[in-house]
DNA sequence: TTCTTTGATGCCGTTGTGATATCATCATGT
DNA sequence: ACATGATGATATCACAACGGCATCAAAGAA
């Protein structure tokens, strides 16, 4: 097998023109180049790949199986090229998402969506993670970005915020103050709490335990759940109440109500996160997305 | 673009080795020149491929897409030389196969169905036709091989015998000699007959009226219809009755009955037929595979 | 440090490739 | 029949590509 895409490139052209002449100003070449070259292939081959008598030019059978092999691989090579070409720039690749309940509950959605649009050819990756998980995947590169709960103060990281929810109340429909039209946040000291376990819930509780200190109380906590579905699913069985942002309404079930609160300005804001050094280009890609965007 | 197979076969080494020296163990070629021309290839794409710091090589992002591509394109190049080859052998290629409704009705499906199992890689495209004009299209190329009611005496054409079906009488379940255990010939002298148009079917007619004869009688044509199916739909409809061959007991409707001749030794050749001069390899592996099973 | 391993580089001979000029063959027109 | 034109093949020469050998430079290991 000694020979070569230009082989391969000159026969395909006399094939397709079925004129060397012609072929030869096609390729820019001489003409007795292309006899020589299409004759060296078929040596190397074996096999009789045109007809020629003096006057006319035909395909054998072999040459016309030949001849769409080649345009296959010629084709093949130009596509090994341009996506090659696009890896270089970041163009095409591959990002591995953390996202929390928040984040796919707001804004990640539209995000991956928009960037789909805009870069193709970059396969994302989506995985659930809690804010320290991420954080910590995050550093050991097997995360390229979290969308985690802010804010963050690692100095090895860079982050933009892509949402900043107002708090809610979130009670089940038979509750006292469900029918009100917003509460105090101070209305709910003593009330029974359901929040997320403590394990991968850790930041957005100290949002939680710092704005009910600043009301003046302390939530007492009933009940542990895993993840927002959980929460929401003991409330519905008048187990507690908790207090979640606005994004709740995306994903909120049948007999809860949500509360605005009338007197509290906090937020809770929802960053996306990546490592400072060692970004790739596809990485750039991503974070000048979620610059110009924010 | 100025690079050839060797350069992606070179490159691809590498990169599968991770190892230059290895490599070019692997390639039979020294180091230098795989270095060289993992560098020429390189310049040329105008992308980095690998990392090599002087103690271990690694691919970049864009090696590792370029090498995927690269296994493909090679891949492809191994399939088309295979394809090529056995195009010249005739073991890559395509049959145009004329057949009369005697012939599908009996041995062609086997006959096509086992070159399938021993020649995968020649397609068929079987075409129905009546003997005439199969004949005609065999002359003009446009048919590689006709399986059609002989005998045939023309030079040009080779054939060879797949069935030999004796004669049967159709009858529909309410005609007199329908519950008999066989018919003589003579017995149909008087009965109105069912026959193929005389269009398409010539030459099995001329077997027909020649077998009668003998018996001493002409048949009385009662209706004409096209093919075999329409020929046993109006025998259903009680119209007349025919002669046919024990081949019509793979295609028999409800309400029909076959009636063997106890008086006649006549049988009704299907032969394949091909013609003798500018014979492509593949042509003749099928006229071979045909000689042989017969 | 010294040694070993590994990829890069310089040099030289061989092979591949292209351009030009020319030839052989065949169809066409007179 | 003969001249003409078109077409692909061949010969030759120059230059670029390529491989092999010897060698260098850098980085880890003893």
């Amino acid at each position: 097998m000694n020979f070569g895409l230009r082989h391969i490139r000159y026969f395909a052209a006399v094939a397709e023109e079925l004129h060397f002449r012609r072929a030869a100003e096609r390729l820019n070449v001489a003409q007795p180049a292309l006899s020589r070259s299409v004759k060296h292939l078929e040596a190397q081959l074996g096999v009789q790949l045109l007809d020629r008598s003096n006057r006319r030019v035909r395909l054998t059978h072999a040459g016309t199986v030949f001849l769409s092999g080649c345009q296959d691989v010629l084709r093949a090579m130009e596509g090994v090229i341009a996506r090659t070409n696009k890896a270089t720039t970041g163009e095409l690749g591959h990002l591995v998402v953390g996202y929390t309940d928040f984040a796919i509950c707001g804004e990640l959605p539209a995000i991956l969506r928009d960037f789909q649009v805009r870069h193709p050819d970059i396969t994302i990756e989506p995985v659930h993670g809690f804010t320290a998980g991420q954080l910590e995947r995050l550093k050991t590169g097997k995360l390229d970005f979290g969308f985690v709960t802010g804010p963050i103060h690692q100095s090895e990281f860079a982050s933009v915020t892509v949402q900043d929810d107002p708090f809610v109340a979130v009670l089940y429909d038979n509750h006292p103050l469900a029918s009100r039209n917003g509460v105090d946040l101070g209305e709910l000291a003593g009330e029974p709490f359901v929040l997320g376990n403590p394990s991968g819930w850790q930041h957005f509780n100290d949002h939680l335990f710092s704005i009910c200190r600043h009301a003046g109380f302390a939530p007492e906590v009933a009940q542990h759940a895993f993840n927002s579905e959980g929460i929401f699913g003991l409330i519905a069985c008048e187990m507690g109440i908790t207090i979640h942002t606005t994004c709740a309404e995306n994903i909120l079930r049948k007999g809860l109500v949500l509360q605005p609160f009338t007197d509290l300005d906090a937020t809770l804001p929802t960053i996306a996160a990546w490592r400072n050094s060692e970004v790739t280009l596809t990485q750039q890609l991503f974070a000048e997305f979620l610059v110009d965007r924010g």
